[in-house]
DNA sequence: GTATACTTGATAGAAATACTCGGAATTAGG
DNA sequence: CCTAATTCCGAGTATTTCTATCAAGTATAC
């Protein structure tokens, strides 16, 4: 198992939608605005967490993403590994001569085993637990009025420094009409 | 904490220095054709190894590295800390508004959590257990005769060039897939 | 049906990292 | 002094990560 930025990004992402899904199917662009993650980014994540089945997506006004099953059935393991892809921490393909001569590959046992160790420990955090101490934290959530759409009409207190803003149909809707 | 083959690349040479050094400085050239690691590569960890006085080096004909203390005395969570330069886990600065506004920087816990349990499990980690594990798989390190030039000796056959050497990422992709 | 809000995919570019190259500086042996 | 073995350094090239943009596809509402 790697570990890098790119499930880290997955997983706060997963939070966000864990955290809001309730009154419906949540957007990219607004997890992105909220976590700042480019968009174009979470699109690209998004394609594998589906794939995955660990998120389920409506399309079409409204639509959004919403989790694949249970918050509490989601771990952050399964989360990393979807997005992670690559494997195999052993560097010797897995099997051929690895043991053969003069020490190839010595490290076979040592990342073999951290990487369990790792896997073991983030099986047991699931998006449910994580949640929780979230909200455990104070942390509020602001319903997100059902209205189709609250975007537009919220006043945009602060332009926030958009170098880089959401992609061409969502900057669109919001900033030009 | 990351976990790249980076790091991988420099335990493995750390234990293969650690198994030979008794009979004098080990020299770069011999451990990348040992665990075939490109010995540009291993200029480079082995320059940040030496920063950190892990390692001693000793130029010259007849030079190479030693180690810098006792292999008891080295943990794999300080070869990979010196290689794979600190990098903060929490991708928020560590410190201002982390739970400011809106659940931003929410991983936080989770990532500092991770990298105590990784950097703990790591730090058990000795270079004298690996070498003892070593040993104990029946594995011999033979006598480097003490005779100056047993290398140079070597026929220049060139060693085969992969596509993508010493990547993890393209055996991972062969093997996962 | 037309317009709108949203996902999906594909491709190309910028930034960060992983890895390599070419040559110094240093020391030992003749 | 000269040559060769070796570390050391500063760039360069390649890969991977992350962004930006464009072009559809799909569902909802009017």
């Amino acid at each position: 198992m790697r570990l890098t930025t790119k499930g880290r990004f997955a997983v706060t992402a997963m939070i966000d939608l864990a955290l809001r899904q309730q009154s419906g199917p949540v957007t990219l662009a607004a997890i992105s605005q909220r976590q700042q993650i480019s968009l174009s980014y979470l699109e690209q994540l998004f394609g594998k967490l589906r794939r995955k089945e660990l998120v389920e997506s409506t399309r079409g006004p409204g639509g959004g993403y919403t989790l694949g099953r249970e918050a509490g059935e989601i771990t952050v393991a399964d989360i990393i590994l979807s997005v992670d892809e690559p494997i195999d921490a052993t560097h010797c393909g897995g099997k051929e001569n690895c043991h053969g001569d003069g020490g190839r590959c010595m490290t076979h046992d040592l990342w073999t085993s951290l990487n369990d160790h790792m896997v073991a420990f983030l099986d047991g955090v699931t998006l449910q637990s994580l949640v929780e101490d979230q909200l455990a934290k104070g942390m509020e959530v602001e319903d997100k009025p059902a209205a189709k759409r609250a975007i537009s009409s919220a006043p945009v207190v602060k332009p926030i420094r958009v170098t880089a803003p959401n992609s061409v149909f969502a900057l669109g809707g919001i900033a030009s009409k």
